[in-house]
DNA sequence: CCCTCATAGTGAGGTTACCTCACTTCTGAT
DNA sequence: ATCAGAAGTGAGGTAACCTCACTATGAGGG
C-alpha cells in the first residue's frame, strides 16, 4: 500500500465503509437498498407522491418506480391509493408498517455513521461536518 | 429542504457527487464501472494477476471475474496467458491499449474530484484531507 | 506410482435492478 | 369534439452479479 490517496479517494474509501455497515443493518430487515432509498423519499413527503415524483426523486424512470411501489406494497410499506383530482393518477403513501420502518432504519443508519465517525475528536467532528457542508451546500 | 444533515449523508452526497462526474467520464470511453474497477486492479500489478486474485481484490466471484476479463480481452486491453508454473492457471496482464486507457481514466478521475473539491480553501482542503486520513486509516 | 482431494477456470442458468417501447386511460387546451 | 400529451403499467431486454456443476491440473500420503 504505498499509495497516496488523493482526497477525493479518500472520500471514496469513507462513503464505501459507510454504505458498507449500512448495507448490513438493511439485510436484517430484509430491505433492499432500492427498496431503502424508495422509502426514504417517500417519508420526506407528509402529503403522499406519486410513483413518477418518486421515479424522479430517486432518478429512475418511471416503469422503474413502479416495480419498486409493487414490491414495498407486497411487505405491506406502502399504500397506492387514486388520486381523487387525477383519475389517472396514483398517490402513494406509507402505512404505519412503513413508517415505523423508516424510523428503525434511520436509527440504524445513524448509528452505522457515527460507528465509523467514531475515530474522530469532536473538534475534527465538526470541523469534517462543516467542510462537507460547503462542499455539498453547493448546488441544491 | 429543512432537513438537517447528519456528516454520514454529507459523506454519501459528496461520494455520489463524485462517481457522477466519474461516471460520465467513463461513458465517453465506453467502459463500464466494472470494467474500470477491474483495469485499476490490473494496473496496480506489474507481474501478472491470476482471475481469482483479480476476483478477491474486487471482491466477487470467481467465476463473476471470468465474465469482467471477457469484457476486457475483447476490448483488447487485458491479455491471457497461461501460467508456465501452472498449467490449469491464467496469468492476466494489460496491454499497451490497456495501460494507456488506465492512465488517461486516472487522470480524469482524478479532475473529476478536483472539480468537486474546487470549492474548498487550500486549509479547508489539506484539514479535510486530514480527517479523512484519520477516518479511513483505521483497519486496512 | 496411484489415489484422493483441492484448486483454476469456465459453461449453464438464475436474480436483481435497472432500462425502452407500446399500450390504455384520462386530462386539458383549442 | 378533438387531440396532443401525461400517468401508470405490461412485455421484454440488459448488465453485473450469483450458484452449481464440470474439466483439467496439481500436490500430498500410502
Amino acid at each position: 500500500m504505498d499509495h497516496e490517496h488523493s482526497t477525493g479517494d479518500l472520500v471514496m474509501a469513507l462513503a464505501r465503509r459507510v454504505r458498507r455497515e449500512h448495507l448490513e443493518a438493511l439485510a436484517a430487515w430484509d430491505v433492499t437498498p432500492s427498496q431503502a432509498r424508495a422509502l426514504r423519499v417517500l417519508s420526506s413527503s407528509q402529503d403522499g407522491m406519486r410513483p413518477s415524483t418518486l421515479a424522479d426523486e430517486l432518478r429512475i424512470a418511471p416503469r422503474s418506480a413502479t416495480d419498486v411501489v409493487d414490491g414495498l406494497a407486497g411487505r405491506g410499506w406502502v399504500a397506492r391509493a387514486p388520486d381523487p383530482t387525477d383519475r389517472r393518477a396514483t398517490v402513494l403513501s406509507l402505512t404505519t408498517a412503513g413508517r415505523e420502518l423508516v424510523e428503525r432504519i434511520e436509527g440504524v443508519r445513524r448509528q452505522a455513521s457515527e460507528r465509523v465517525l467514531d475515530v474522530l475528536t469532536d473538534a475534527q467532528r465538526r470541523t469534517l461536518h462543516e467542510i462537507l457542508t460547503v462542499v455539498v451546500g453547493e448546488r441544491q
